[in-house]
DNA sequence: GTGTATGCAAACTGTTTGCATGGAC
DNA sequence: GTCCATGCAAACAGTTTGCATACAC
């Protein structure tokens, strides 16, 4: 991963940019795929466990408003992200049930149209759930 | 709203009837759309505010296990749920932002096709918003 | 120097659970 | 008569917030 820290910089936008917000970008990196804040606090305290779990909520929310992280998901009642290249883009996310790995998918939903009694649709929700290759691999080996 | 008490009593499947889920299903009913289970709960206390929070997500959990209702979103970080006719088939829904009314629509994405990277899709979530014909009539006229 | 991010802990919200009791079957 | 559903309250998890302080700009 070739990350400068000007690009974790720009993670938040025109915010302002402490060691530990650094270390959280770099923690989400190292994640690499989907994760919930408690697993992203876990992550950025293994570089440093002084970082207090409110300033992780936080700097995602910051993460979050800039564009640089997505909501993806829910899992087990935490809510699930991401950092996705696609941007600001409409599309959907794939998230890989076996190691977690989220990639930006093309919308597939016919757009606006109106499915059932004259619905007009504003906005739709897609998350599709499977397997990444390396994983399905792994699985069919495994059984 | 043509609902025996036998038609309330067979949303439980198997499980036990008491005057209290009787209840809970009419409130349901009365809803007719999404609803969380807060609004749950006090659509079932303008009958009877005796009735305990737990009480209701209890029966909420009973009816969803037996398929009679639906968790269809979250809303506001609580847990949406509606009652769907489409019953195991395969479905989505769409969510009327104005009246929260809840239809059930065929699936457009296209199955377990790979849209990314060759990932094997195993399932997926979706759901519509938008504005039902009423609320979309009200709309206009509004501005 | 100003203002924002931090850390701590408490508060808050949605949801679940333990327990004694009443009611459905 | 047995066993499950109930009601209450406490517990619980995830998340947000208030406040004094340190630090980025």
């Amino acid at each position: 991963m070739t990350c400068t820290d000007n690009d974790r910089d720009k993670a938040f936008g025109s915010a302002r940019v402490s060691s530990q917000r650094r270390e959280i970008v770099s923690a989400t990196l190292q994640l690499g795929g989907a994760f919930t804040v408690d697993e992203l606090v876990r992550a950025v305290h293994a570089s440093d466990a002084g970082v207090g779990t409110a300033t992780v909520y936080r700097a995602v929310s910051a993460l979050e408003g800039s564009g640089w992280l997505e909501r993806v998901g829910v899992r087990d009642g935490s809510a699930l992200f991401a950092r996705c290249e696609a941007g600001a883009e409409h599309h959907h996310h794939v998230v890989c049930e076996g190691c977690g790995r989220v990639e930006a998918t093309e919308c597939t939903v016919s757009g606006t149209t109106a499915p059932a009694d004259g619905f007009r649709i504003t906005r739709h929700e897609v998350t599709l759930y499977g397997l990444c290759p390396e994983c399905s691999a792994g699985e069919s080996k495994q059984g």
